[in-house]
DNA sequence: AATGAATGAGGTTTCATTCAT
DNA sequence: AATGAATGAAACCTCATTCAT
């Protein structure tokens, strides 16, 4: 299907503009992200990439609305394969480490634009969002009412959820440069699907409802 | 003392440039922070900036330098309180929340530049940075000889409680966009404090020795 | 085959813009020299500048390195003439005065440069001129061999044959000030091609060998 | 006469100034000589050197006077000693090496503002460098009628005595630079007086009234 | 679908000079 | 005689975007 037998273009313009996107603005952030790079690194002629998806913020928008439907993907499949609200639970981080294996970009890009307050998305994908933070909540709901789960704010535990994994994900890049000046204890964690393990093994206990107290005699 | 008794004067340039600076780099990020709106901001001329404090990048790391020096001085501080290792370890997100309380700017700032992989530091800070995760350690390490933790990995505690914290300062911005647009369930938590509370609480639970079992009959 | 009729695309822009840059260069220096200026000479948009040619180092490089390129062919050809070293040194102030005549901005930025020490200049241009001492010595150890010089310094001789020209050359210009001050002999060397001849006239006589004293009877 | 005892008043601010700027008007040019430099290196406060000397073109103006008074107090001296056209003429190059030794910065300066056209400086003063053209006139025009020179132009004479000198002393400073790239002959003149020896050696020959023909028989 | 050229606005930084004390 | 602070203009350069072909 491919037009050409050019090295590049075995992958379909669009495409390679949007992967170039992504690692751009993974790399510096929006603002310090170029159009003049964005198009050397997708091998494409600038004012071509304007033709094929838009100007920045479109290009912004877009690399992030496939990495929100992915992650959509990745809990929709959780939602199917068991009812355990801590199985439920810990699927979240574990959705974000599989996309954030599939795309190393999406990390980086998510915490920013969390910093951000979404100031590059429009309304709607903030809505998308949303989304995911529904999945948790009934989670946590759940387990609550089959009295696995003490009763806790579920917006703070997926925030914990959340913000753990991207934080965790995009430390490690600061981590490595700190190791490059001193020595450190050698103890990252290896790689993010362990950390989203780490991360739902507290979490679970830590908002599992206690066993109830041997009565007082 | 006030050298003049102009409406801004009050408080030193350099304090007031500092404090411009920060308020827009949380607002914008590095790189779409400008020089002109900071100088804007601290009512003086775009040439008494670069006098007083120095080039943009300067201008950011003397901002990240206060705020880590805040944080070490909180740690400091409940370092001399107690030494129940599990105070100490809700001492490390009320350190950041009340830091954040002061200087509002500080969470959005500090969540940008771990994106960011610390890109707009020198190396020496980072080194600074490692002391606030070696508190953790030790307590995490302390909790653990005394029999109170179990054993987990402390970095990953650490990250969790200041990503949690970062996180959740940051995404309530953002929330609060989405409020505007769609209702939602009133479970935000009010204040940074109060979050923090919200994460020793559950972290705390999660990384406790379970009590020994009480062996079957 | 001009691209469009506008009255100064008859000239490529790159062209255009190094002449500019050329002339105001030559009359107002390195520093003094303002990338704005040049573009408006050129009849070009600032940024055009930067994209056809680079920033204002790359733009004095390629000026300069033209003029070079311009001496080095000239001394080429007139190697090819004569292998009489009497005719090859007076070739090289005539080198000079042929490619003044072609690009009147020429001995201004080169002395200007030299005085400089270089500063502008990368390594690499600094060893292209190299080449043009070089046909100097072989001119002056040449006739050293034949008997047509006595032994002198070719170095000395190199950098009196250049220096005595582009020295006139500019110091003409300061003449023609003073002359609109105070009326002065009119004994200027109207060309600068005369000027190379009365040079090379008085040095070649300067380093000819004495006859061989008559014996004394 | 000290006012002080600090290291650097026992020199008077006015000549630690003019000494400051003759040295950083040399190394950078005019233009993009740096008040702020000048001030630092003469050890005082930037808004002194305004008290004490003036703005920056008069700063410039009285560097070069001050050496244009001391080539015409050597060119005096020179007067008085001998009235053989030979070594009159032989004093010029000499009296510009003189004050070179002197003051280092001298010919850097002033073949900068020969190359300049003069533009930095009043009309006044490049009426005062004509005197030093005359003394060379005088020398020529003396010479003649002593039938030891022959008929040359003497402006000629003066811009290649002068030139050549001024120009040796600059290219030495690059020629330094290629040596630092790749091994050159080394017969570059050791000092500005031996220099100047070799110039007026070669002139002096070349202008020299060749000795009556043998009258053809 | 593709390109090189064009553009205007804006970015950061520096500079010579002066003022208030 | 001395200083730190202030200022406005201008310097160089880059950017996102569009146009003509």
């Amino acid at each position: 299907m491919a037009k050409r037998a050019a090295p590049n273009a075995v992958v379909e313009p669009r495409r390679r503009i949007l992967d170039a996107a992504a690692s751009v603005f993974a790399e510096r952030g929006f603002s310090a992200a170029g159009v003049e790079e964005i198009a050397r690194r997708a091998e494409v002629n600038k004012a071509m990439l304007y033709y094929h998806v838009g100007d920045k913020a479109t290009l912004f928008r877009e690399v992030v609305l496939e990495v929100i439907r992915r992650i959509q993907e990745e809990l929709a499949a959780a939602t199917g394969t068991s009812d355990d609200p801590r199985k439920r639970l810990a699927a979240v981080p574990m959705a974000f480490a599989r996309v954030a294996a599939e795309r190393p970009y999406f990390p980086q890009i998510m915490l920013r634009e969390i910093a951000a307050g979404g100031a590059h998305l429009p309304d709607e994908m903030l809505v998308e969002i949303t989304s995911v933070v529904a999945f948790t909540r009934r989670a946590v709901e759940g387990g609550r009412r089959k009295g696995v789960f003490r009763g806790v704010n579920p917006l703070l535990v997926h925030l914990m959820l959340v913000g753990s994994l991207l934080f965790i994900a995009n430390a490690t890049r600061m981590r490595r440069r700190i190791e490059d000046i001193q020595p450190l204890p050698r103890n990252t964690p290896k790689d993010l699907a362990t950390a989203a393990r780490g991360i739902s093994e507290i979490i679970l206990q830590g908002i599992a409802k206690p066993r109830a107290r041997r009565r007082r005699p």
